[in-house]
DNA sequence: AAAAACATACCCCATTTGAGGTATTAACCT
DNA sequence: AGGTTAATACCTCAAATGGGGTATGTTTTT
């Protein structure tokens, strides 16, 4: 692999005894210049996830047809990105819950939203308090309200609820060091 | 356009005095079988993903070669998706920071992952204990130890931390409740 | 063989959460 | 005028967190 360095190399991991998910990584390092076109039926989204953020070029399931395959090489081969329709529904519906309807189901109020915004960003209710220019018993029960309508019990859910609705963009973690 | 139903429906929003992102979402509503294939420049990832969410089956932006162009049209109406490269780099740089190169700045142990994960997603200390059949201490320590390796300093973080490195998937929030 | 890293367990203590309340004021809807 | 929602503020109390330690045994690395 080192030697030739192919223009596409096309991967079909997850088979018993050949190539495992972890693989695509290496083959990335090996030949980081050829484009790497994955071809699986994996199920596991964690898989999928850690596969695609290896750098891979495209990714077909099998449910992909004859056709598809084909042109998936030849983008791939000039330096497009290619996924299949199950990929991109993963990618779309379980990452980007921005859109309007599916991050609304309970509605927080202004208030709400921007305390939401604050406590999964880590900062503390004093913190909050004082920002706010509000006592922070008014954050405590902001607080206690959000998570009764959000139906989470901990500080976490409320932090996952955030990123799941947009609020607070993971990356930004820099700012809470 | 409700009662042409067109097959593929271009939109090129963020033109002044034309089409704004939020318009998209209603095209969607009145033509819900057209297929919408958007083509902006747009610059706000934010506003990407809500135009994302809104269940627009391609976005291309100004960058795009007349051959992609019309490749994507095509596609769409084929019923495939298509998003141009960046688009897709957008999508896989910001929300799948899972590649061994985004989120290994720091490294955690297996032990440590174990636990992230299982804080992250909202367990308490005592379940965490009792589900790895080790002490509370322990997990204190370990948890004290991961802070101290992210340099977080909060709950919040660390679930940030967590998500960033897709060890938790937000939506799996329902098994908070 | 020595050093470093991991997993384990415990101590202390001040601060914060989580969960249960109550209450007042302003604004908005009908 | 009467009801609803928002935002504000306060109370209590058990439990959990965060920050600071120490310690021991087992791997893994050097």
């Amino acid at each position: 692999l080192k030697e030739t360095q192919p223009d596409v190399i096309v991967v079909d991991y997850n088979l018993p005894g050949h190539f495992m998910h972890r693989d695509i990584q290496h083959i990335h390092q090996y030949a980081p210049l050829s484009k790497i076109l994955v071809f699986s039926s994996d199920h596991d989204e964690l898989n999928i996830y850690q596969v695609l953020g290896y750098g891979v070029n495209g990714f077909l399931t099998k449910e992909c047809g004859k056709d598809q395959i084909i042109r998936a090489i030849y983008s791939v081969a000039k330096g497009e990105k290619f996924f299949c329709n199950r990929i991109l529904d993963i990618l779309l519906d379980k990452k980007i819950p921005n859109g309007a309807f599916s991050y609304s189901p309970v509605a927080l109020s202004g208030r709400e939203t921007e305390i939401t915004k604050c406590i999964a960003a880590g900062k503390k209710t004093n913190d909050i308090a004082k920002e706010f220019c509000i006592s922070v018993h008014t954050v405590r029960t902001h607080r206690k309200n959000i998570m009764k309508k959000l139906g989470v019990r901990s500080i976490s859910g409320l932090v996952l609820y955030a990123v799941e609705a947009g609020l607070v963009i993971p990356e930004n973690l820099e700012g809470e060091k």
